[in-house]
DNA sequence: ATGCTAAACGGACTGCGGTCCGCTTATTAT
DNA sequence: ATAATAAGCGGACCGCAGTCCGTTTAGCAT
C-alpha cells in the first residue's frame, strides 16, 4: 500500500478541491493535467463531458437566478439540465466546487485586476495605496458576487487553502512586506483578509444595513493602522 | 395575523437561536423566562425534561470524546442517551444549540474574565492593555474549546448574532472606544473579531503549524496598531 | 468498419440534519 | 382520587449532499 496504485479511476473535476492523494503527490500530478486556474481543463476532455459542464454551469445560472444560490440543489441542477446526479458530482466534485466554477470568471478579473491591472490597484502604486484600492475593490466584489462566494465558502473544510484564497492573501502579505512590515505578514495578511471575508461583509450590509462606502472607510483606517505601525 | 397567537406550542429550547418571532418581540419575550445566560432554565421544567437534558449533555460528552464533535450525530446522540430524537432537537434546538450548551459554561467562565476578573483582563487597567490581555485569552480559549466552538459556528446563519458573539464584539468596541478609537468602533470591533475566530485560529496552528506565542505576537500587533492609531 | 478501453454516465443508495404529528406523562386544579 | 391540559416524547419521514457501481459511449488503433 501506499504507492500510486490506489487511484483507480481519477473523475476529472475541475479544480483541486481535497487534498486527496495525500502521499505522492508528484507521481499523481505528474499524469493528467489540472489545469490550476481555468475549468475549460482544456487538454483532452470528450465532447460529451465538455457538453455537459456547459450544460450544467448554463442551467445553474438558471436555477440561482430562479432560486438564488442557496435554494440549487444538486439534484435540481441534475434534473434542470438533464444528466444523472452523478455527472454533476463528477464535474465539480462537490456543491462548492460547482459554486467555484461559476464564480472562477469573476474571480480572474478580480485577481487580474490587483495582479496587472493599472494602479492604485496594480502594481506601480506606493504599497499602502494599493492596499486601500485593492480592499475597497473587494468589498464592492463581495457585494457583487457574495452570495455565491458564501456559498462556495460554506462547509469547505478548507476554503483557507483553495487557490484564489491562498493567492488574495499572498497577494495581501506582499503588499504588507513591500511596506515595510515589521511583524509576521502572512499572519496579518491574515487578519486582514478576514476581516474582507463574504459572510462577514455580507452580515454588515444585509443584516446591520452598513454602507458600501462605510465598510471601504472602516478598511481604510484599518490598513492604513496597520501598515503605519511599521 | 402578526399576534402572537401564531406561537402555539413553543418547545423549550435552550437560547435563542433563530430570529423566530420577529414581530412583539416585547409581548414573546414577556411570558415564559428564557433564562439569557444559562441553560437550567430554572422556572419551570418538568422533571423528565431535566432529567433528559442531564442524559443528552452527559451522553454528548462521552461522544465526542469518543469520535470528536465532528464525530457526533445527532442519531448517535439520541440513541446513546436513550431517547428519541424528537427530544434531541427539542431540547437543543439544532446541532449547533446543542453545541454551544456544551459550551456554554467555558463560555461563561471566559465572559466573567474580562468583564469581571482582575485586571489586565478585567476592568482596571489602561484599554490597549485589556486589548491585548483578552485577544492572548481568547486564543488560548479556542486552542482549548476551538473544535466544539467551530462544530457550533459551523453552518449557523446567525452565528454573529448569537449572545455570545454579540457580547464578545461589544467588549472589544468598548475597549476600543475607551482608547479614544476615531473611526467607526463597531466596524473595528468586528474587524478584530475576525481575526480571532475559532476556524481561522485551528487552520493556522493545525494546518500550518504556527505557535501560539506567534498568534499572541501577533495579535498584540494588530491591536497596538489599531489603537495606536487614534 | 470493427473492436478495445478508459472516460463518462445515471440513478439507486447512504448518512445526516431537521420536521411532524400522534401518543404519553408530569403537573396542577378541583 | 380524578380529570384536564400543556409539556414532553419518539420515531417515521423529508430533503439534501455525496458515494457506488453497473452500463454506455467517445475516441483511437487497427
Amino acid at each position: 500500500m501506499g504507492t500510486v496504485s490506489l487511484i483507480p479511476i481519477r473523475p476529472r473535476v475541475e479544480a483541486v478541491h481535497s487534498a486527496a492523494a495525500r502521499s505522492a503527490p508528484s507521481a499523481a500530478s505528474a499524469r493528467a493535467g489540472h489545469r490550476p486556474g481555468g475549468q475549460p481543463a482544456a487538454e483532452s476532455e470528450r465532447r460529451d463531458a465538455a457538453r455537459n459542464r456547459k450544460l450544467l454551469l448554463s442551467a445553474a445560472r438558471d436555477l440561482i437566478e430562479e432560486c438564488g444560490a442557496d435554494g440549487l440543489t444538486m439534484d435540481s441542477l441534475a434534473a434542470r439540465a438533464g444528466v444523472g446526479k452523478g455527472t454533476v458530482f463528477r464535474r465539480f466534485g462537490s456543491r462548492a466546487g460547482l459554486m467555484m466554477s461559476l464564480l472562477s470568471e469573476a474571480e480572474a478579473q478580480f485577481q487580474a485586476g490587483f495582479m496587472f491591472g493599472p494602479p492604485p490597484l496594480g502594481p506601480g502604486a506606493p504599497p499602502l495605496e494599493r492596499l486601500l484600492a485593492c480592499g475597497a475593490e473587494r468589498i464592492g466584489w463581495v457585494l457583487e458576487f457574495g452570495e455565491l462566494a458564501r456559498a462556495a465558502d460554506a462547509s469547505a473544510y478548507n476554503r483557507f487553502d483553495v487557490p484564489a484564497a491562498v493567492l488574495w492573501r499572498r497577494h495581501l502579505e506582499l503588499l504588507l512586506r513591500e511596506a515595510g512590515m515589521s511583524a509576521d505578514p502572512w499572519l496579518m495578511a491574515g487578519a486582514l483578509a478576514a476581516t474582507l471575508e463574504p459572510e462577514r461583509i455580507l452580515h454588515s450590509v444585509r443584516v446591520h444595513g452598513m454602507s458600501p462606502g462605510s465598510l471601504v472607510e472602516s478598511w481604510r483606517e484599518l490598513a492604513t493602522r496597520v501598515v503605519r505601525g511599521t
